[in-house]
DNA sequence: CAATATACGACAAATTTTGACGTATATTGA
DNA sequence: TCAATATACGTCAAAATTTGTCGTATATTG
């Protein structure tokens, strides 16, 4: 535990190359850049990041319905980076991918945990989790992506 | 994911009690302190966490293994503290419960991903780890309990 | 209307965590 | 010395979670 899983991994490696493919483009003369297609079938983006086509999928699919994609149907269709990941940060990543962004299960409201009345440390544990959502929330996707 | 887990809470809630007795203890005078017994029993510690002993037994080794908590065997044995908790980081427990400290399992030495040579994120994944880790070293376990 | 692409429900496989059992070792006190 | 108590630790089963697959519906293009 305490690890990013797949889906988060899968997720940075297609804004990755999406903020690459962005990159490039920029580098273009303005006629060129409106002949360069930008969006990417979440099948290329599949094979170009060796992730499982309907597990990236799905990635794809969170990461547009949050707004960080924009999702285009038909031929020639696809995902574009639809927001600037300046203004992403990882919180945001780790909201739309993992189960929750609570450092504790206790701390989810559809807690189960019988003793939250008598424990000891919901307190403790709220507070910590205050800190390093925050600590998260501090960091952009730029940030992460551009070393 | 992304979570702590129960071990790392167990632990929490085991260390709070012991560090509440170390406050206790402290509220009393000299000649006091020398007949209170400050060691408890994995077996106490587990009724006043409410957790199964056999898990919190195993918790309690490692505390103790990593010189966070001292054990004493036989009749009247048990825990108590070792370590100033000030001087406790989040990291250590971390390091000293979950499966590794690590963001992401391909950071591992024991990775079995065959992509790492053409991993797009190796760079990335590996910068936002090191900052998660520094921000964990830079809590201390008596920030965290003294709420 | 055929080809291509996203959207999504349901479920099987794999992995990880959690908890339980059994046994060995160390200490205390009668 | 021996019984009671407590830590130490190997192994394994149960439970939970994640990861990946299949099938099908919906939308767009030419």
């Amino acid at each position: 535990m305490n690890k990013l899983s797949k889906k988060t991994e899968y997720a940075l490696m297609a804004l990755k190359l999406f903020n690459d493919i962005d990159l490039e483009s920029k580098g273009l003369k303005p006629r060129s850049r409106n002949i360069l297609r930008l969006t990417v079938s979440a099948q290329d983006i599949a094979e170009q990041t060796h992730a499982p086509y309907d597990v990236i999928s799905r990635v794809l699919q969170v990461l547009s319905s949050r707004g960080i994609l924009k999702a285009e149907y038909g031929l020639f269709g696809g995902y574009q980076l639809s927001k600037n990941l300046n203004d992403v940060t990882v919180h945001e990543l780790i909201d739309a991918l993992e189960s929750s962004t609570d450092l504790a299960k206790c701390l989810s409201s559809e807690n189960d945990c019988e003793l939250s009345s008598k424990c000891t440390i919901v307190t403790p544990i709220t507070q910590l989790n205050l800190k390093v959502q925050n600590f998260y929330k501090s960091i952009t996707l730029h940030e992460v992506l551009h070393v």
